[in-house]
DNA sequence: AAAAGAGTTGACTTTCAACTCAACATTTCT
DNA sequence: AGAAATGTTGAGTTGAAAGTCAACTCTTTT
């Protein structure tokens, strides 16, 4: 069973030392709401306040992202503005592929250029 | 100057000889919402909506998607769910890809499996 | 010309995500 | 123990997306 989003978060801020208050107060939200986002009393926040979370607790925002399924809005307006990307991702969908699939394209990204 | 999503949507009904009235009812939506959109008096529909428009067009929806830069929810949450693949984004992202180089890389998607 | 069909417009509504506020409980420090 | 820090909870707020509804006008058909 994977974690909770509620408790990876949890355990990151634990291990920067920082209470709930801290890390609320650098990110910008009501301390009340970073604890119940630890507890899975609320869904996860919203995509781009993850990222704030995310730089605020100097960890990269991937692994918490991906157990939201939430896309940052960089993110979306990166593909959502190019139809071939858009199509890519579709057929991606349809493979569904692995995540080493995806890193080994990820390879392919760079030699693109060379 | 590209055209607006709402030139691109009622050229595109006039060519499948609909009325604003069919296309809306067909749609599941007012049809009053129908003309504000072709006039650009209100922001392009959700994604899902865009999807669905485009079902009764019969026509492909990544070019309308792509004018307003959204991301159906369907493809949100393949790549949303992968660390991986949110990874391979940002690279994509970084690197600026053109429309061409996207579609080399869904080729060399499709070779994946082989 | 009158009726039907098609399109436009302003005002309003509904829904939901994403939180905040205030009060209380628990833990930790001195 | 008392105070300070930390964490939890219920209720309420806010803003924006995504439309609807009713009334009107313009166009086409008969």
């Amino acid at each position: 069973m994977p974690k909770t989003f509620g408790q990876a978060l949890r355990d990151i801020r634990r291990a920067k030392n920082l209470s709930q208050r801290e890390l609320a107060q650098k990110t910008g939200v009501d301390f009340s709401y970073i604890s119940k986002i630890e507890n899975d009393r609320l869904p996860p926040p919203a995509a781009d306040t993850i990222v704030k979370i995310c730089e605020i607790l100097d960890v990269p925002p991937e692994q918490l992202l991906a157990l939201t399924g939430k896309v940052p809005s960089e993110v979306t307006e990166t593909i959502g503005t190019s139809a071939a990307a858009i199509q890519f991702i579709r057929d991606a969908q349809a493979m569904k592929l692995t995540e080493e699939e995806w890193q080994r394209l990820g390879r392919q990204l760079r030699r693109l250029r060379r």
